[in-house]
DNA sequence: CTGAAAGCGCTAACAT
DNA sequence: ATGTTAGCGCTTTCAG
């Protein structure tokens, strides 16, 4: 463990005295070797405190066993709990996590790519949602690197994709609140042309149909899956004076908007209303009242994905473009049966 | 961008007619080599897409231009957000980030320190509070590679350490409280054996004496830094009908336990109470009443570290053994003056 | 089962 | 200002 002169295959060889090759292999294809030779080479290599040059390594073998994560915004929570699930995988199986944070700035995607294309990295997870500027232009002449994307699929590309099943969330959610007697269940979602919005309101509208509830198009409002709109939504329900017994939301920041506004308003939840969130961030369970929500897997995420980047890595074709989690229903004490 | 076949310095050599030394000078000395030459040379790294190969470069140079970090939760909030200061500072100079989770694993910290003993990292960056094991033994005879502590001091080593200056922020906290109006001042602590605890709480005796209120001791209460044990501590204070007009509570996972507390036992906040926080955390804003809190710099702490890091492997000797940040007061809702 | 030797792609010392 | 060459530490034929 000196830092300032390690000791090299030659320094292990020489005290075990064999040759190099027989170092190598003796660490690296054990069986190859002899029982008494692997013996002396591991002695030799306790003794010297000896590790593989990695850059050496990687230099000859043409791969780095590193992985290159790029994020938009590695600060967000959402994020760094896929990235345990990521790391998790990852270690268990010998290999490095290269972490780059583009900002969405197209010239930090680029400036990140040199890792791939130096050989530092032998693939990719994407969570931006779109391949890095760079690979964009001339994607089907380019051979693309080994890449999984992540929690936002790629628009327009064949990347594989692990993420939630957020139809089926929805439509899990919206079934928990008929269930327990709801009819007039509105829908805050996201901005309009998000994806994720027309695929949550799909399950939503899913739900209600297989229950036989007709769709009230004045329950379901547009959003921007943020605190403020969640606020703002639930505020216009009330002007409009179509209100419901129970609010599904598209995420848990606009559950929690809503629920400042019904408390804002001195409602008494969930006696007077019902409110549904989808994420389970970290905050929903400290929100009074708690926020009963949709879980996202994410450490099963981040684990899934890098399963099949590394699949993919050892030359395996991925049996499926798209691995679609559950969203698992987390009960606690933001929905109730409806007051009347 | 060719995936299956890079083009090496070599083929760049070839197509500008020069040599493979010329390659290298024009690229990483430019003012070495004269104008037409570099010119050529620029052309044909154009022309091929040739990317230094990192492996290669690291192995020559001995050095990877590659930090690791190792935290014991990377999906921690707290560490994500000084991550992203880390990664401005090194994606600055050049440098890319190895991410290790150690998951307060004794094994795993091992295990990560094969990056630096197997050259594949310069430097370390440590959340963990103390030495990775494996270290800790021989931190005598040992040659430790260069490395600071951010967030967590390392015990009983010298090891560089850049944080937040707990002491000064609990002093400008109860200094707001005190300049408010408050004089019955609670302290919910943390846990009593935490340096943290310690720290802030001096800084709050420092604020009171130096206001010349005498502390009473009835008003400082240890906890666990969680929500639970802020709910807790607030409940104790009823019991022994000991009240304060203000909790100054040690982070802000506590405060919000304080404010569940009060919230249930329908006080209005802040008229009958006021409540001040630590940290900052995300939902510091989200609670109601919003809290007023210190706020962490947590990204400038994850650039002071990096930048404190490179200047040390650049060879520059640290100048102080810490560097302290100050925390910045955060004025919302959930402080007013006394209600009498 | 083991050893000799080539070579991965690069930088830097030395020579011109 | 440019070229030649050694060698960073390793894995992997190829011989034996």
């Amino acid at each position: 463990m000196q830092h300032h002169k390690l000791a090299t295959i030659e320094d292990v060889a020489a005290l075990a005295g064999v040759s190099i090759a027989t170092v190598s292999r003796a660490i690296n294809e054990p069986t190859k070797v002899a029982d008494a030779t692997r013996r002396k080479v591991a002695e030799a290599v306790a003794r010297t405190g000896y590790t593989t040059n990695a850059m050496a390594r990687s230099l000859r073998m043409r791969r780095s066993n590193m992985i290159l994560i790029l994020a938009p915004d590695v600060g967000d929570p959402n994020f760094s709990n896929i990235l345990v699930g990521l790391e998790t995988e990852a270690s268990k199986r010998g290999y490095g996590l290269l972490i780059g944070n583009t900002q969405n700035d197209p010239s930090r995607e680029t400036d990140y790519l040199r890792f791939i294309s130096s050989n530092q990295a032998d693939g990719l997870i994407l969570f931006t949602g779109h391949l890095p500027y760079g690979f964009g232009q001339n994607a089907e002449e380019t051979r693309l690197p080994p890449m999984v994307a992540v929690n936002e699929p790629v628009v327009d590309q064949p990347v594989p994709f692990v993420g939630v099943d957020n139809f089926e969330g929805a439509r899990v959610a919206t079934e928990h609140l008929i269930s327990q007697g709801h009819r007039r269940i509105a829908f805050i979602g996201h901005s309009p042309g998000r994806e994720i919005n027309r695929v949550r309101e799909s399950g939503y509208r899913l739900a209600l149909e297989s229950a036989g509830i007709a769709i009230d198009p004045r329950l379901i409002l547009d959003g921007e899956g943020t605190t403020e709109s969640g606020r703002a939504a639930a505020e216009l329900m009330f002007v409009r004076d179509a209100l419901p017994t129970a609010f599904f939301c598209v995420n848990d920041a606009t559950a929690l908007g809503v629920i400042i506004a019904l408390n804002a308003r001195r409602y008494e939840l969930p006696r007077q209303f019902s409110v549904m969130g989808f994420d389970d961030i970290s905050f929903a369970s400290f929100v009074s009242p708690s926020l009963t929500t949709m879980k996202q897997p994410r450490h099963r995420m981040g684990e899934a994905a890098m399963e099949l980047l590394l699949a993919m890595l050892a030359g395996e074709q991925p049996k499926s473009q798209k691995v679609l989690l559950r969203a698992e229903l987390i009960v606690r004490n933001s929905v109730s049966r409806p007051n009347s």
